[in-house]
DNA sequence: CTTTAATCTTAAGAAAATCTTAAAATTTTT
DNA sequence: AAAAATTTTAAGATTTTCTTAAGATTAAAG
């Protein structure tokens, strides 16, 4: 079983890393972020099944980022926040949250919540990105139907290969080491320096590109990695 | 659209009532019941969408009726209780709540945290569809007649079988694992890595398609899990 | 310009995981 | 009590994944 991971986002450091021993404790993979915009940029990076999210928070508050990760997933959020009155809560609950926990909160209570959450996510497993399309030039990768299309031809891929190009196209143009891909697509904290990457990279291009000795689309960085070339 | 029915169970009449009204304005279906045992009758012989339950209720208590409910079905509940302690309300997330409301609670915020949890229920269209006819090429379901067509020929199927297609071909393209299958046709919160979702999976295969070997319909997506193709 | 070291690509085969299928056991319905 | 439907079990087939290792390419140094 895959683990599941949480966003814990708040600009009180100590919450955060509270949090982190609790949620490890329930062997949940925990993701820090102190901003909204950093708990953005994570969702787009990694895969992130939950999200703890603080209402108070510089830059970008709790309510739009609740709004901005609505529009693009549909992961459970639960806020927290100092402020207690009603009218908050239901602001909260309307914007897309699926709860809400006042501070300061009892932590067992809060893994309870968390707990319920995952478990309606996992049952319904409703882990789907909205859209759909991640699309570069001619090449577009449907989440809903897990293939890869180029020029508008579906292509197998198997999970593996799928879970690399979904990693790369959400990030498209950025180049990642084989290290960074291992440990998001695995979803495990090491990679002992096997050829494992490179071999699937070989696969993938050999199924995409037309001629894979010139990628067109997965390119290689010397050096540095891999990434997908934006079109 | 079909109504979405929310069963409130409180041994305080007036409650009941009194929801009763909000969730009517809200467009939900309303069945009551006073006691554990009225709510679990009412569950078994009516479709329901959500459980408002009363943690303290004279014969069956609220976490008891909790338990009962998990054990068959796998829709949202949410607690309501005097009590505010935590100790309860972890108790009652982990026997299988999805949320919890303390008493005296403003009406609107429940019908906040209602809404929130049926967003959930319903995201994936999973049990909300206007009868009719799902169609992917010649292949079509009937869900007035209850019935699958190939080539305008109609095709028996079991009630399990049924079950898949239609939530199959509902999310038409969507791949998914056979513990999503499982976990929605059944109903049910869990499948413990058994075989069955495969199984049936042939026997459809079977009926509907030429060549088994080679589904032109009921697709597997190789460590992944299975769609309807569209057409 | 050549050499060297580092990095990447490719191939092939063994191991692991996943899917298919048949048949028997169990449960439910008729 | 019989028939039908569903679930479990288990073996075989298939596909995928990983590892190993050799060859090719690139970048940097002499």
């Amino acid at each position: 079983m895959e683990k599941l991971n949480v966003l814990v986002c708040d600009d009180d450091t100590a919450i955060v890393e509270a949090l982190e021993i609790y949620l490890k404790q329930e062997n949940y993979g925990v993701v820090k972020a102190h901003t909204g915009t950093q708990a953005l940029k994570a969702l787009s990076e990694q895969k992130i099944h939950l999200v703890l999210l603080d209402i108070m928070m510089p830059e970008l508050d709790g309510l739009s980022t609740t709004i901005k990760i609505r529009e693009e997933l549909n992961i459970p959020i639960i806020i927290l926040s100092a402020k207690s009155e009603d009218t908050d809560k239901i602001t909260g609950l309307n914007f897309g949250a699926d709860d809400y926990v006042t501070k300061p909160f009892n932590p067992l209570e809060l893994m309870a919540r968390v707990k319920s959450q995952m478990r309606r996510y996992t049952a319904l497993g409703s882990l789907v990105s909205k859209s759909g399309l991640l699309k570069s030039g001619s090449l577009e990768l449907d989440t809903e139907a897990k293939e890869l299309r180029v020029d508008g031809e579906a292509i197998k891929l198997t999970a593996t290969e799928y879970g690399i190009m979904l990693f790369l196209m959400k990030n498209m143009g950025h180049v990642f080491s084989t290290e960074q891909i291992y440990e998001h697509v695995w979803n495990e904290p090491s990679y002992s320096a096997e050829n494992t990457v490179p071999v699937h990279i070989r696969r993938i291009r050999e199924k995409i590109e037309i001629n894979p000795r010139e990628p067109k689309y997965l390119k290689v960085v010397w050096g540095i990695g891999y990434k997908i070339e934006k079109y």
